[in-house]
DNA sequence: TACTGATATGTCAGTTTCTACATGTCAATC
DNA sequence: GATTGACATGTAGAAACTGACATATCAGTA
């Protein structure tokens, strides 16, 4: 269910799009969020289509299907936005490392969290650039929650292991 | 993986454990990082026997079975953890939902965030206390690492929803 | 003209995960 | 003695997801 809204929200956000853009905009705007391959999406929207959530509008060059949202597809996710008990269980690898980190001696553990630091840190900035660029355009408010959200996040993530390491560095050394 | 691990990493820092108790420390203590059913960690366990990562310790009352990490699950640990290339990718439904939010009408998209935030900081108080009470138990340091980036999740989480709850209020009005 | 890289869509086999079903033991209480 | 709830392990079918394979077009350039 969770792609299929993902599919159903970003074309209802960006307009109308093939599964190609569907795949990039997936990279772009909700990887920190959600995350599926080309292999996944193009059966799912046909699958959609034959449901009547999506509908084929354009067909260009290279066999490109242009996707819209009908009605109904922008009924259903609201429905499904709304409905109560849906929450599927976060699973983040990352984390997961973190609570293994004691499985290491700690310049190995240091070493690790400095790397992963560095690469939220990166992913921070490129966010930030992302966001710098919408309020340039003067894509304001609504659309921006989530970006801001991504942006919190790797944040977080970024301190918590900086932190981390630091910790761990003076345990060691104390 | 990415079960295997956890698995191994529950069983390094927890000593001897059945299934059974596996299935509630998943729940207790990686719950906002990884989740599993019993219906996976059974066959998992068992699969794990075969591979010499885990051995079957004691067998008591109603067919229980003890398992504990072995040299070979502990180096398979270390091996997994220092290497590189992995990173399954994130996928979380609270935040994918946070990226759909423009779909509803400003006063529904607030409700749900209202009713998000409370739960994160329940979830955020529930941790905070586990931590006092590790705090009691005299368990310090490095096993607390994890811990700590959950309370820093929920936190970011609660924040977020509540401050995005405000600003779309704010827009809503003006 | 030939090559390269981006565009574009698909399939398939294997792995992981979910939901539901299925079974039985032991301790405490009524 | 019966019931209840926590303990304890499993299976099976379906859905979701991954990684690799497969194919073809179009634009720009060497």
């Amino acid at each position: 269910m969770s792609l299929r809204m993902a599919l159903l929200g970003l074309l209802a956000v960006s307009g109308p799009a093939s599964g190609y853009d569907l795949t990039k905009l997936f990279e772009k705007s909700i990887s920190h969020a959600w995350h599926a391959r080309h292999s996944q999406i193009y059966p799912e929207l046909n699958k959609m289509a034959a449901d009547g959530l999506v509908t084929v509008q354009e067909e260009g060059p290279r066999g490109r299907k242009g996707y819209a949202i009908t009605e109904e597809g922008s009924r259903r996710l609201r429905e499904w936005l709304v409905g109560t008990e849906h929450f599927r269980p976060v699973r983040d690898e990352g984390a997961l490392r973190a609570f293994l980190l004691p499985m290491l001696e700690p310049p190995e553990a240091v070493a690790l969290l400095r790397g992963e630091a560095e690469r939220y840190g990166a992913k921070l900035a490129a966010l930030e650039e992302f966001d710098r660029a919408k309020a340039r355009e003067g894509k304001s408010g609504f659309g921006r929650y989530a970006l801001d959200l991504g942006i919190r996040q790797m944040r977080m993530m970024r301190d918590w292991a900086e932190e981390t390491a630091d910790r761990i560095e003076r345990d060691d050394r104390g």
